[in-house]
DNA sequence: CTCTTGCTTGAACAACTGTTCAACTGTAAT
DNA sequence: ATTACAGTTGAACAGTTGTTCAAGCAAGAG
């Protein structure tokens, strides 16, 4: 990220304007960022799975473990991730803490990916 | 994935239930395993970044590396991730690469996303 | 109190990812 | 043919990520 100041393409000016504009039109370094960073949560088979678990109801973590055949540690770790993300939400029940999607909008951007996928 | 056959929640009935109605709603793996396969393309901010980017038209690969301040071979890099994901197509025109985005289901996956961090 | 169960957490480790560097290909101009 | 430029590619390296294991915490039962 040093060594390529003189590295314009060098053969017409189109690009000059063609850079420009898209360097007007490009989205703020922060928001990109965290639009990257959204994505790379669900860029989890495990996040995912767990998510389109959770869409089907409130569910504790046991349970869900046995649903997807992973261990409760696992599972937990992932939870944690995902509760960190305001995509989860917990709640405590005596010993067992049931999980929750915390928001509408995670099961639509998981519809939406699903039907992209299955073309 | 192994030593786990025994813990079930050895509560009630109602979570075998919840497991087996889970079990059954839950998408295929593979299905979901293609969908983190997609989120993780986008997963990353220079990919979204020369996405995001190339949502402005056609560019060449030397100047989406001026719009970013990235190097070229970190952006061809990448290049060939999103060509291979099908995300972006390449035109060549004499000695230069002309990219741009090949589904407009890219963008409007972006700005959902986006508008969904923005809040 | 102690014991058990459901869950969480930190450390360790292996697997993966993105960048850089250097060498290379392809195209056009001299 | 030689040179220059746009872009690609493979190897190496550092940084990150997900799982497991073991230890721990919280809450109800005895």
């Amino acid at each position: 990220m040093k060594e390529h100041e003189n590295e314009f393409c060098e053969i017409n000016a189109p690009h000059e304007e063609s850079v420009k504009k898209a360097k007007a039109a490009l989205l703020d370094t922060e928001t990109l960022y965290d639009v990257a960073e959204l994505f790379k949560i669900f860029g989890d088979s495990t996040r995912t799975s767990i998510l389109a678990t959770l869409s089907a109801g409130e569910m504790c973590v046991c349970d869900i473990a046995e649903v997807l055949n992973l261990s409760v540690s696992a599972v937990s770790h992932q939870l944690r991730i995902l509760r960190h993300n305001k995509l989860v939400k917990a709640r405590r029940c005596g010993k067992e803490v049931f999980y929750s999607l915390s928001d509408d909008h995670v099961v639509k951007i998981l519809e939406t990916a699903t039907e992209h996928v299955k073309e």
